[in-house]
DNA sequence: AGCCAGGAATCAC
DNA sequence: GTGATTCATGGC
């Protein structure tokens, strides 16, 4: 995508695909404050960037153009047609392409293989907006400051080494709960080289699979997330609540179990499988659907 | 108040 | 192997 470099700022005028709305708020990322309408502050790459959109019009503000080239544009997933994919997708069946119309904004944020590790593993069972406030405090007790912004410090997310004086009654006091010894053995496992978070990206996906499911606390759900958002493994088909209950809606009819439902869509979308789970997700979620009141209707 | 949440481990058969 | 129960915590 084009861009200027404006006064300490960068400037897509034209940008495609892109609405940082659906991006952030899609449930790939829990690090991020809404400041306003289409006005947001994001913690990633070490650093605090603030966003606006204005119809196509996007802003990174106070940032650098090698920052910009270095970082922000992989981790926006800037260099990706997503109207290609969204075309594809939307060929498939006319759900999707309703959710690719509705949720047309979203990308895939290229995100940290550790941090998605660990967060992933605190969502299970929780509502997103307590997934956040958890990982806010963890980042807050055991990573690095960055910088105070409107009156606000801002905390990295602790890598595995920051999180090694950590015991499970420290965690337990973050009111993470069960999870502690999960985050406990994830920490261990990838510090003793047992699973390899940066060989993810290379290995057949099952093997990729299998190892991360060594972790305790890390199922096949919890799994598909780090390799699709953290590893960029775009095969996968995580199935969680809204997605089992947007397929039964739409594709099965009738209760369906997670292990079919996985097993079809895998196969049905290929490797753009991780993309339609995400405008499905999002469309389902923001629209309830398939959820008790409204089950199995129209 | 009771039900549910971007699930997974554990137990019962 | 499948199905039910348990796990901690907070929001609605």
């Amino acid at each position: 995508m084009e861009y200027i470099v404006d006064r300490g700022n960068i400037v897509i005028h034209s940008a495609s695909d892109f609405d940082i709305e659906h991006i952030l708020e899609c449930g790939q990322c829990f690090r991020f404050y809404k400041i306003g309408e289409k006005n947001y502050r994001v913690i990633a790459q070490s650093r605090i960037l603030e966003v606006t959109q204005m119809h196509k019009k996007v802003i990174l503000h106070h940032t650098t153009e090698e920052d910009f080239l270095h970082i922000w544009r992989t981790y926006f997933d800037l260099k990706r047609d997503y109207s290609a994919i969204k075309q594809k997708l939307g060929k498939m069946n006319q759900h999707l392409q309703c959710a690719v119309t509705e949720k047309s904004g979203i990308r895939l944020l290229q995100q940290d293989t550790w941090e998605t590790l660990i967060s992933f593993i605190i969502s299970q069972n929780k509502h997103i907006t307590h997934i956040k406030q958890l990982i806010e405090d963890l980042s807050k007790a055991y990573g690095t400051y960055i910088a105070t912004v409107d009156g606000v410090n801002y905390y990295t997310f602790p890598t595995a080494m920051q999180l090694s004086s950590a015991k499970e009654k420290d965690l337990r006091a973050l009111k993470v709960g069960f999870r502690a010894p999960y985050i406990i053995d994830a920490r261990e496992k990838v510090l003793k080289g047992e699973v390899d978070l940066n060989a993810l990206g290379d290995r057949p996906i099952d093997d990729a699979k299998r190892d991360l499911m060594t972790i305790k606390g890390v199922g096949p759900k919890v799994a598909d997330c780090v390799l699709l958002f953290g590893a960029m493994r775009y095969e996968v088909f995580p199935v969680d609540v809204w997605v089992k209950r947007v397929m039964e809606h739409f594709y099965f009819n009738e209760e369906t179990k997670i292990n079919l439902i996985h097993d079809y869509a895998m196969k049905a979308y290929g490797d753009l499988a991780g993309f339609a789970q995400q405008y499905l997700f999002y469309y389902a979620r923001d629209f309830q659907i398939g959820k008790r009141k409204n089950s199995m209707e129209t």
